[in-house]
DNA sequence: GCCTATCTAGACTAGACAGTCCAGTATGTA
DNA sequence: TACATACTGGACTGTCTAGTCTAGATAGGC
């Protein structure tokens, strides 16, 4: 939608997909690598080889631009349901997810993109809806299905499974993610962040495991 | 230091401290409401009632008024030891403790600031540094002295009180807050946020309380 | 009351950037 | 082949902003 309607006559020449597809690339890597003002119109038409006015005929404006590579991002981080093996013990599930999840939240790219939705919070709420309901909301409702059909089981005893899934998915952001979101100088090393994962799902077991 | 060296003789007129303070006021406001790119010297110095001049002669560049505005609020949020009352039973100090917390986390003050040093995060990671130490890492430090004396009289059975004290602090974070720091429409209302942060307590009893 | 520095008001420079316009060229469809 | 549209490249407009400069008014310290 994001995109300019192309004509509903075919005549003519098509807009090529291939160009539409550089400018979002292009887009995609300044936009993460400088935020929404930092970028320039120009500069991206000339990273993705492109002239402007080639860029305006695909998007209508820099905000619409901006949108699509937040949109295109989105889809391709959505974590799948088929991650979860049913027959695995509930703790060493939790924790293969929970250092998945870690790994994930450190991730330069998925660092950065965060920030620019921080930054851009008050002007474009729409795009940390569409950010939110692919990213966190998304992993919080398949871990809670998870965690929903082991407390079935009898091997958790969590009552609320949402609930449970947002204590375990926050606690998980910690010191490493906040490091790296603010961009500190001095971050916790790797081990450091693994350790504490651990004691997360350590944690979380000893609170909703069975007795 | 970020000020502008006051000449060493202290002959001739003196930099007027009120004009400094209006101008920091002014700086302050605008930087949070529009962040750095956005809040302009001009009105700036508008908004303060000061000459352009002279926010120039206070502050050699916008750089250097931006991170003494940094500086300025982190004192102002440092939390204090003595908010801690060992009379009380743990749990209900902790609930205590996870509601002021809770509720910082939510202040449009503290959720801008953030925001702006996400923002500003790649040009500048001193500035995060900054808040870091004054903020989580302060009270990282305040609560696990708190724990471990708990734990030394037995009320808790935490093995390292700087790990339990992080999980709670980040766990507490939740969709509240990062809700708010993305601004998406559709927040957790209040009574929701106030209900998790009561369940992150229980879960946090329910892993290192007394058996 | 003099000296010195601050402060004001506004003009100014230099550069950046979003978005438009145009004339010419390339290319897919009918 | 003819048409309609996409694409190029570059010039252009209008706007905004950081930072400088100047001339004159103001006010504290000695």
């Amino acid at each position: 939608m994001a995109i300019a309607a192309t004509d509903v006559s075919a005549r003519g020449r098509p807009k090529s997909k291939t160009k539409q597809r550089q400018i979002l690339e292009a887009a995609v890597e300044l936009f993460l690598d400088k935020g929404f003002d930092g970028a320039s119109m120009d500069e991206i038409a000339v990273r993705a080889g492109v002239s402007k006015q080639t860029v305006y005929s695909h998007f209508n404006n820099k905000e619409e631009l901006f949108s699509s590579c937040i949109e295109q991002k989105c889809v391709s981080y959505e974590l799948s349901r088929e991650f979860f093996d049913h027959e695995l013990p509930v703790r060493d599930m939790l924790e293969r997810i929970a250092h998945k999840f870690s790994s994930m939240l450190l991730a330069p790219e998925v660092v950065r993109m965060k920030r620019i939705l921080c930054a851009t919070a008050e002007q474009s709420p729409q795009l940390s809806d569409l950010f939110f309901e692919a990213g966190p909301r998304n992993m919080v409702a398949v871990l809670s299905n998870y965690l929903d059909s082991k407390a079935a089981d009898g091997e958790l005893e969590v009552e609320n499974p949402e609930t449970a899934a947002r204590q375990l998915l926050y606690m998980l952001h910690g010191e490493g993610h906040n490091c790296a979101l603010m961009n500190t100088t001095d971050r916790p090393p790797e081990e450091a962040v693994y350790a504490y994962v651990d004691d997360c799902v350590d944690l979380f077991m000893r609170a909703y495991g069975p007795r």
